[in-house]
Formats: structure tokens, C-alpha cells, sequence
DNA sequence: GGGTTCCTTTACGTTTACGTAAAAGGAAGA
DNA sequence: TCTTCCTTTTACGTAAACGTAAAGGAACCC
């Protein structure tokens, strides 16, 4: 029981609510196993709720998380619907580069914004 | 009236729609002059949507996206308002240099998965 | 003058991602 | 035993950001 999380934990280390992962177990975001009613969580749940939360702040929805992280899991075969993917993979790419390119121009104006503020 | 846009311009020219373009107005964060009925987009409206639509691309909340353009507009003075604001500037920025981290992994990890499905 | 295109307002509907409250059960501690 | 804390399920509520009609006006084309 060393490397066991309750709900209660993954929140408290997370900072998000218990709702919330709740939530995410209800779209099939996560598979806790249970002891009685109660939800046990293993290292790899806690991964995954990482990976869940690091999409969340780049932007993804909950869909595209979890299309992202059953990439990760298929083991090897179902080369027809990845190539499909790919594309998917390229534009999302793309985007992430341009929002890359955003965020550095959005830093150079705060950084302006702030010295211009400090008088 | 050249460098004046209507609605239908400004929608076709960034690919959003007009009850979009409607909608930010609705929420204060543009102001066409109106010609009849008619709106009409001056360049700085033009210069204003390209901000939200970057702000959008950021995850800012239009509110958000609201304060940091009526920060752009503060000609000067107010420094207690901008005490405050420069935190969140500051917390913001924050964010975004770990929102860059994440897209720099992800960024990896996608051409990880692409080289790994391309078989 | 009919058709097409673009514009307008009003207003109800929808999706996402949870919040929040209710009602209940199990376990630990004073 | 009582209280407190953590957990559970069920279910209605909500904020943000538009979508989607509906109904109408103005301009242009043939």
C-alpha cells in the first residue's frame, strides 16, 4: 500500500477536486480499481492523470485526451486507422508551433507591459 | 473606405463567424462605428479581434482577454489598479513558460508517435 | 420585380467541464 | 457511542462561447 493513491490524494497532489477525477473516470479517462466501493489508484493511474491534466493546459478536450493517451497504449497494429492519425497528429503540430510562436510574442508584451507599469 | 471592413470581411478574412464577431461585441470587446444599421470596422478594430483571436489561441477567457486590452488603453496613471494587475501578469507569464515546457514535450512525444506508426 | 446576397436583431439551444447539494456508508479517534 | 473525516452515488445547476433558427431590411443584378 506504499505506492496506492485514494481519491483523496491524487486531489490534494494535483489541486484538483475529487469531482473532477470523478469526471474523468466517467468520460474513460481513467480505470481506478476498487477496494469495496473505493476507488484505488496505481502509479499508472496517477501518470495518466498527469498526462490528462499537462492536455488540458495545452488546450485539449477531454476527446482529444483521451484519443491521445489510446494512442499511446495501442501496442503495435491497427496501421490504418493511425495513418489517419498522423494527419491529425501534423496539424495539432502545427498548431502547438504557432500557439509556441504566440506565447513567446505574449511574453515579450508582458515583459513591455510590466516595465511600462512600473513607475 | 479602404481600409474600412464589414462584418462578412473581417469574418471571412480570420475564418470565424459573424455571430462571433457579434458576440465579442456583445461582451465589450469590440466597438464598431455603424454605418445605418450596418457595422463598420475601423484597422484598430481589425488590429482588436486579431488580439482575442490570439488571446483565444493562449486559453484566455474573453474576460481576461477584456482586461489585457483595457490595459493596452490606460494611457497612463492608475497605478493602484496596475500594482494588483502586474501580479497576475507576473502569474501568467508563469503559466505560459510551463504551458511552453508542455508543448516543447508534447511536441517530442508526437514525433516519437509519428516515427513509431510509421511502419 | 423577382432573386440573391449581405446585413440586422431577438432568442432559444448546445457543448464542455465541471460545481454543488443531498443522502448515505465505513473507519478511526476521544 | 459520538463525532469527524473520507468516501460513495445521484442528479440538478452553471459559466463560457458560441450555434442555429426566425424574421426582417437594404442593395444589387438581370
Amino acid at each position: 500500500m506504499d505506492d496506492l493513491y485514494s481519491i483523496g490524494d491524487l486531489s490534494r497532489e494535483f489541486g484538483v477536486t475529487t469531482r473532477t477525477i470523478r469526471f474523468y473516470e466517467d468520460q474513460g479517462l481513467l480505470s481506478p480499481t476498487r477496494n469495496g466501493q473505493s476507488r484505488i489508484y496505481q502509479p499508472r493511474d496517477r501518470v495518466r492523470l498527469k498526462l490528462i491534466l499537462r492536455g488540458k493546459r495545452l488546450g485539449f478536450s477531454l476527446k482529444e485526451i483521451n484519443k491521445l493517451i489510446q494512442l499511446y497504449d495501442t501496442p503495435e497494429g491497427e496501421a490504418g486507422q493511425l495513418r489517419s492519425f498522423i494527419e491529425k497528429i501534423r496539424a495539432r503540430r502545427t498548431e502547438l508551433l504557432v500557439q509556441k510562436d504566440d506565447i513567446e510574442h505574449v511574453l515579450d508584451e508582458l515583459d513591455t507591459l510590466e516595465r511600462r507599469c512600473a513607475d
